[in-house]
DNA sequence: CACAGGATCGTT
DNA sequence: ACGATCCTGTGT
């Protein structure tokens, strides 16, 4: 566990997801001997955004969406992967900043051992391997990320460089929503998926 | 109840 | 380019 910086307070997350996106790069995800920097997120805004799971109204999967802001969302992609969302923006609002990548702090052993056969990079630039890193999954919804343990977010560098680009696998989405550069990243870090689509 | 599709990943 | 793998949302 690692007390080198402070949990985020619940009034972080009370943002447009843009805003919190961008603050989130360089931030610390914590969980038990596990520190990840966070490197990689997409913002999914409130309200008009048509990629966005909330985008059509409320559904049992989409609850913790709606709730206060700091809490997770974690859903099942495509039946394999368990994606990290954290909540944004105030209770009623459906908006959410899901992680996609990040760079091993401390824990690496761990996130070896529960990624076999990967290493570098692989292990963890994509969010279907920040969920499997973290041994993520569904049970994790609602849960507070600005309390002390089980999963925490803490604060980290402060003004990292950023890459922006249009955000990964929503091709269903509004043409208008599919170009919007809402994809962040940290620049100067190869733990970062598809990078070559980004820009500064 | 049935169906279609998905904010992915690793291999072919 | 494709299959894995299963939940979700919608429609009947």
């Amino acid at each position: 566990m690692s007390m080198s910086s402070e949990l985020l307070p619940g009034s972080f997350y009370d943002r447009d997801a843009l805003e919190v996106a961008r603050d989130l790069l360089g931030c610390h995800i914590v969980r038990d001997e596990i520190v990840l920097r966070v490197t990689e997120v997409e913002a999914y805004r409130w309200p008009g955004d048509s990629a966005n799971h909330c985008f059509a109204g409320r559904t049992k999967r989409n609850e913790p969406m709606w709730g206060p802001p700091g809490h997770a969302y974690i859903y099942l992609c495509y039946g394999i992967h368990h994606l990290l969302n954290f909540v944004t923006g105030p209770a009623d609002e459906g908006a959410a900043v899901l992680i996609r990548s990040c760079e091993p702090i401390e824990g690496l052993d761990l996130i070896r051992s529960r990624r076999r056969g990967l290493d570098g990079p692989a292990l963890l630039t994509g969010p279907g391997k920040v969920g499997s890193a973290l041994g993520l999954d569904t049970s994790w919804n609602d849960h507070r990320l600005f309390d002390p343990g089980g999963l925490e977010v803490r604060a980290g560098d402060q003004k990292v460089p950023v890459l922006r680009g249009p955000r990964i696998g929503i091709d269903f989405a509004r043409p208008k929503d599919v170009r919007a550069p809402w994809r962040l990243a940290a620049a100067g870090t190869l733990w970062v998926s598809q990078r070559s689509k980004l820009r500064s």
